[in-house]
Parts: C-alpha cells; sequence; structure tokens
DNA sequence: ATGGCCAATTTTATTGGA
C-alpha cells in the first residue's frame, strides 16, 4: 500500500496540481492537510473522478483535514473520539485495508510566548491521551503537518529555532511524548542522513536557497514499520507556479507481510 | 533551472501560516 500526505494550504487553490500529482504517483492513500474550507465546498468531483474516495473533516477558512482513497474506506471518525465536539478540524480516521490512517494537522503555535503555543502543546498531549485509548489493531499511520522537527537533522538552521514553536524543547519534548506511544517516523527509517526537508518559506528565496525544514511525517505503529518498504519526500511537487508551501512526502507497506499476531 | 509571500475573509486591511 502506497501512502501519501501533503498540506496543500488550501485544497480549492490546488486541486489541478493534486490530480496531476495523483495520476502520475498512484498512492492509494492521500492524507491532506489545510484544505481552508467547508465539507461543502471540497472539491470532491475532482477525485471521485480519478478513483478516489474521499472522507472530509472541513472547516472554513482555517485547519481541515481529509483522506483520500482508491481503497474502501470504512470506520471514519473525525476529531478525538471520546472528547466531544472539537472546534478545530485537525484529526480525522479511517480503516484502509486493515491499517488505521489519520490525517493529522498540528497547531502551528505563533510564537513561544503565546496562547497559541500553549494550544499547541496541549494539543500534541490530547492526541497522546488518543493513542493510549484507541486499539493498536488495527496498526496506526499518523500522516500529516506535525509542525514539529524532530532532530536538528530536520532544520536547514538548527541554531536560529532554539526559541521558535517549531523547534523549541517544549514542543520536541511533547512530540517525543507522543512518539513513545510506539511510533517510528518513517522517513528516518530509510534515510538517516540531514538535509531533507518538506516545507520551504515562500518568503526569501527559501525554496530555491533551501532553507527548508521537515515536520511533516508518516509515523507508523512498530507492526507497520517492520513492513515500511520505502519514504520520501517529492521536492519536485514544491516547484513550479503556485505550489504549496509544503512537498507530499510518501511512504509504501507491504502488508503482506504485517503478523496479524503481532499487531 | 527551483526565484525575492500566500490564501481566505473580516477584502483595499487583517489574520494565520512556519
Amino acid at each position: 500500500m502506497k501512502v501519501a500526505s501533503w498540506n496543500v494550504n488550501s485544497v480549492r487553490m490546488r486541486v489541478e496540481r493534486l490530480q496531476a500529482w495523483l495520476q502520475a504517483q498512484q498512492p492509494d492513500v492521500l492524507c491532506l492537510q489545510e484544505l481552508k474550507t467547508v465539507d461543502a465546498q471540497f472539491p470532491t468531483e475532482a477525485f471521485t473522478s480519478l478513483g478516489y474516495q474521499a472522507a472530509i473533516h472541513g472547516q472554513k477558512t482555517y485547519n481541515g483535514v481529509a483522506i483520500l482513497s482508491r481503497l474502501p474506506m470504512t470506520d471514519v471518525a473525525r476529531g478525538f473520539a471520546g472528547e466531544g465536539e472539537t472546534p478545530e478540524a485537525r484529526l480525522i480516521a479511517a480503516t484502509i485495508a486493515g491499517v488505521r490512517v489519520h490525517s493529522v494537522y498540528v497547531p502551528n503555535g505563533g510564537t513561544v510566548e503565546s496562547e497559541r503555543y500553549a494550544h499547541k502543546l496541549a494539543w500534541l498531549g490530547r492526541l497522546g491521551a488518543y493513542l493510549d485509548r484507541v486499539p493498536r489493531s488495527p496498526p496506526r499511520l499518523l500522516c500529516g503537518d506535525f509542525n514539529v522537527a524532530p532532530d536538528e537533522k530536520d532544520l536547514y538552521n538548527p541554531t536560529a529555532f532554539d526559541h521558535d514553536v517549531i523547534f523549541h524543547v517544549d514542543v520536541r519534548r511533547a512530540y517525543a511524548a507522543v512518539v513513545e506511544r510506539g511510533l517510528r517516523d518513517t522517513f528516518r527509517l530509510h534515510h538517516p542522513e540531514p538535509g531533507h526537508y518538506s516545507w520551504w518559506d515562500y518568503r526569501m528565496l527559501g525554496f530555491p536557497k533551501n532553507r527548508g525544514l521537515r515536520i511533516d511525517l508518516i509515523l507508523a505503529d512498530e507492526t507497520l514499520a517492520r513492513c515500511c518498504l520505502s519514504a520520501s519526500i517529492d521536492r519536485e511537487a514544491r516547484k513550479g507556479k503556485q505550489p504549496s508551501d509544503h512537498a507530499p512526502i510518501l511512504a509504501e507497506f507491504d502488508l503482506g507481510r504485517l503478523d496479524p499476531r503481532a499487531a
């Protein structure tokens, strides 16, 4: 199963780019973040015409997550189950081919001093509590924009980010607590070296100068990590006219090697 | 070549993104 994730920075602005990319890459699943639109204005037909069903959790102006799948998708859940309605659309889950797939959009956090940063840390805490609550079977995949660079290797200039909401000690600690629930960063299973990024600032020639951050991640339960064949970042998709500021990320799994007893 | 912010709304400024 080929799984991808992409923060598209407005799905309506990116419809043609998304269609071309789906046709070229042929993923089975694509998790989307930052739809920036309500469910009723999500371009469903653009994806069903290519054979993808859409599970949508939209919101006006901000946030919004979705899962596109060309394999059957069941048990769609929006937000943190058991915690009531959340005003922000940042999490959606569905079961696909025996995998519990999540599209995740962690709050950015503004500045370290802001209320929004406290909200980001609390949200990561809720994500951890959610992982404790939901079953380990089917095995879980968390795909999305985590707004955290997990390691110094994941920033073009780590020394400049000590007081930044992407790399501050507290957000790294909050992210580590999530991963300690038994998740693995699929990209790092295959690529230990620095210099790979998934986001580049629109400003100041961020992309041409490769001043990027790796903040988009596909995190997999151990059982899934063991059958992860490859992982990559498609930086080609950051080029051209009207790109998202994020590149899509991918991971491929040999689900035939999933041991049901271990799941 | 990959090129000097972008997108939505509250729209001719403001907010959030990271």
